[in-house]
DNA sequence: GATGAATGAGTATTCATTCAT
DNA sequence: CATGAATGAATACTCATTCAT
């Protein structure tokens, strides 16, 4: 409804076709229909799309993954359901999630912006909650005695490596089921009883 | 040595500073002490600049993990080899190395462009590497019984996620050490005999 | 007061701050606190501000000029008058002053568009007040015998060019007495008894 | 000549005519025959246009007066000289002059900036030249007893207001031999002999 | 090899103004 | 009177690339 969400849909499926820089707001604006200049009157920059695309989508992620957590029981469990609602979300937003792993700017990430304040700030946030996961786990006895920080940064940045890996690299095929064989990638590593227990 | 040679050190320098899209021509060529013109006597492109980076770098990287697996015994010992080199390699050559996990655009990455064979083409070389190591652990009794193609999948992709999370969230500081953790949490979920043998 | 007057008192600090080129409407609307559109249903035109504000300004230039000539007796005695005037004047009312000296556009001033017959109207009085000055002065005997229409001209091309360059000269200092001086100069020049008193 | 000759000519003209403002890049680099992008190889800026042509022209004006006070002998003689060249000057170069008194942009006035810099630099000159004379003058007997500083700065103004008047009030008809006027006017002010003895 | 003047298409952004509500 | 979403034309400036020298 409203013009600015037919900006932000033009926006979305012509960054993840051809890439942010790629695509001239020319064209985000008669993708939708609207004036160049609307445009401008809604986000104040070409970049305000993107974070406007991120902050909506983000916190999503973030919110879901919050429920998520509180349902699991054990911590190992709880982790291995983040792991596979990020393959589940990054399939089903595919749209988004391509623009926002595909080229985001480093103008953006580079903390002392507005935005990289936003994204390093959405970050932390989700680092927490995976750091949430594995302290409770190291208690209930399902996680072994791995240092929190580091293993959350691990299973973090393996996320975002894999979908973007996905997304830039179609040259490559892999079998789609792939997202499974992480879980139990994950679970090897952290299951406190080792009985190699999987696929 | 050389004029080309500067061109390279200058796009080098600038690329991992402002980005592949942020650095124009005219600014490597006045980092260079060089006219604008000649960047194109010598590259064609500036596209072609950051192939000529990429390639470099990567066939040191192929040639010398070729080496490392080469030495190593067993596979896991191998493939934790390979892990512990990424790192090593990607602080070492940490500016070229940026300059390729920054913002390497999609357009070069879109498999029909002639760039874009080239990266796929490496890749595909760097996933056999890790897959043969998985493949002799396998054999060898080192690495328990893991899907092969999966797998290495997944440690490509963490690897590069990490080095991007790395370089593109300065913001969000960790143990530097991070990456012997790494090979911690590759060891536990790959290692045959689980005896939990780590740090 | 009333929303029409705040629109006026934004727009002429603006204008003084920045130039009226440099101030968008949309700032004169923020400042205001009022709708954009509004400015547009008090004014018909950006320019219709400008024009509004010197029309007001102007007109009470003009109407207390024509009291001071009135109550000063010789001619020589008003016409200094005025000059004393001008300056006080272009102090106590500074800011409107800067708008109307600071870049007051071309366009308005060509004569052929409506503001611009305005603009030279009020010239036209404010030079025949002058002439009256010097005409009366040199029948009653104070002011030498110069030509009227000349003199005029210089003594009007003096203020206005004195006042520019204060404001748009804000690096060169200058003694602010400088416009008791500028009486000294013109009355040495007019004055029939050249006793040579000044200061 | 050459091409950016081309295009300061193109500019000259054109902003004479329609005020820098009004005039887009485009406009200009139509006019001069040449690509829109050499008017930015060469001067970086729109305004950069407006400065080189300032500098060029206030150069040839400061380096004409220099020549004209060491000649005249009499401070008063050589006052008036430089009054009469300015004028003289601002006839013969009207085109240019009209484009620097016009509507310099006060953005470039503004003393930070380094164009701002730069004017104010050349106004100091102008002034120390008029102070010069009158320094002179009040040695050599031919001027009377007056506030040098001051004087300088009325002086100053008085030519810049009366050039800027004649240009920028069209529609006001003025005798054109007003400029001798002008001299008469300094001369009265300022001579010591009070003769009264002029035209 | 090397220069740098010249190109020209491309693009984000601004802004006065309109108009439906 | 008042709003503010919407327009769309206008424009300064960028930048990869070419080419005569």
């Amino acid at each position: 409804m409203g013009r600015k969400d037919d900006i932000i849909n033009a926006a979305v499926s012509l960054f993840a076709e051809n890439g942010y820089f790629a695509t001239p707001t020319s064209a985000v604006a008669k993708k939708a229909c609207v004036a160049e200049g609307l445009i401008f009157h809604h986000f104040k920059n070409k970049a305000g799309i993107l974070i406007y695309i991120f902050t909506e989508l983000s916190e999503v992620y973030i919110r879901e993954i919050e429920t998520l957590i509180k349902k699991a029981k054990p911590g190992l469990d709880a982790l291995l359901a983040v792991v596979r609602f990020h393959f589940e979300f990054a399939e089903s937003k595919s749209t988004k999630f391509k623009v926002l792993l595909r080229d985001f700017p480093l103008e953006l990430t580079s903390s002392d912006s507005e935005a990289g304040k936003i994204i390093a700030e959405h970050m932390t946030i989700s680092l927490n909650q995976i750091k949430k996961c594995i302290e409770r786990g190291r208690k209930d006895g399902s996680i072994r005695d791995v240092p929190m920080e580091e293993t959350a940064y691990i299973i973090r940045g393996m996320l975002n490596g894999l979908s973007r890996f996905k997304i830039n690299m179609p040259g490559i095929s892999i079998n789609p089921n792939i997202y499974s064989e992480v879980e139990n990638f994950c679970r090897r590593s952290l299951s406190r009883q080792n009985k190699s227990s999987d696929s």
